[in-house]
DNA sequence: TATTATACCTAGATATTCAAGGTATTGTCA
DNA sequence: TGACAATACCTTGAATATCTAGGTATAATA
């Protein structure tokens, strides 16, 4: 992607998972998808992705199947498990922690503001 | 920290620097400081913060000098310089992106809503 | 016919964090 | 006194994630 490799990583997973809970896609799709939802923040790479979703079929997250498509070349597609719906509320659970966290240091952090 | 290490992959910088906006601090002042701030959600590592602030401070980002604590121990206090602060907006104006983008994605993306 | 777009894949380099260790001083508690 | 925890600094090596840069092949377009 175009930003800071570092921010990007750990959410990837996540996205691409969140992707897949709209309907099943193939690779390329989801790079297309994730750049068109992203408002063209999101530009990931192919190198990236592929391992990505070999990782999730493996450990059962997602399951493929092949599909040709009407132009006639054949097209593998992703589809959520229901282990891979778990996963996916675990990373957002995750991102909201973090994401607040951040954005309570960038506020200037937990100040007298809260008690009890 | 206790997070996916992914996710807090290039936004430890930012928040290291975000914390010395506020002022000097000491390195081991700063891992308190952000705990404080993030509510407990960072919990950042010796081993992370020595080398970011060594980077940091060879690329002029921050200086550093020496004073002796109340109890008579030495402590190395890292200031922001104005190439720091210019970092630091830099990685806040980055964050906001990526923020955005994650948002959408997790939100259904981009959809018919905007045009023009 | 040549180039671009589609569609899949992998290997190696790079970057970041963490775990685990080290050194040394100060404060506390038995 | 002696032992341990807390303070305060540091480094090395392993693990993880991404990107670069390549590869293969088919379909559409100029």
């Amino acid at each position: 992607m175009k930003l800071d490799k570092g921010l990007i990583a750990g959410s990837s997973t996540m996205l691409v998972l969140k992707l897949l809970e709209s309907g099943d896609m193939y690779g390329y799709q989801m790079i297309e998808e994730l750049s068109r939802r992203s408002n063209q923040v999101f530009q990931m790479q192919e190198g990236t992705l592929y391992p990505i979703l070999h990782t999730l079929e493996k450990g059962k997250y997602l399951s493929a199947y092949e599909q040709q498509a009407p132009t006639g070349r054949m097209r593998k597609y992703y589809k959520l498990t229901r282990k891979g719906r778990q996963l996916l509320a675990e990373k957002q659970a995750e991102w909201e922690k973090f994401h607040r966290g951040v954005e309570d240091v960038l506020s200037g952090g937990a100040d007298a503001l809260s008690f009890s």
